[in-house]
DNA sequence: TCAATGACCTGCC
DNA sequence: GGGCAGGCCATTG
């Protein structure tokens, strides 16, 4: 069994997955920072790969370019981009279009 | 224990 | 402005 520190980790990742504001998406890169740890931007994505099942919007959650790196991972993958469109997102190629406006950064916005 | 992998990020060419 | 290579952190075999 995992320490507690980790699943602290997980479960830090899915509580602020769950704060993302409706119609905005956020960064591996930002949860990570927010978390603590700029550099463990690939464990956020660990973390998403558990977040199946569980009620964390894990669409809403990008690469820092805004492309849908982890719609592959989806069931099917083009729910990601599904889910984004119906809350507003536009997206093109697997990108979010207007990705700055939609940018949601938790270190910023929720404070 | 060591080596390889991954839903990434930053820097350099 | 776009593409390529290196680096970090944690998990798994």
């Amino acid at each position: 069994m995992p320490s507690v520190d980790k699943n602290r980790f997980f479960e830090d990742v899915y509580e602020l997955a769950s704060l993302i504001p409706k119609g905005r998406v956020t960064s591996y890169g930002a949860i990570a920072e927010y978390l603590g740890s700029k550099r463990s931007a690939r464990m956020v994505g660990w973390a998403m790969n558990g977040s199946h099942g569980k009620n964390v919007p894990a669409h809403r959650v990008v690469n820092r370019s805004g492309m849908l790196s982890g719609k592959a991972h989806f069931q099917p993958p083009s729910l990601m981009q599904k889910l984004l469109e119906s809350e507003g997102i536009e997206i093109k190629d697997d990108q979010v279009q207007n990705f700055q406006s939609v940018f949601w950064d938790p270190s910023k916005e929720l404070l």
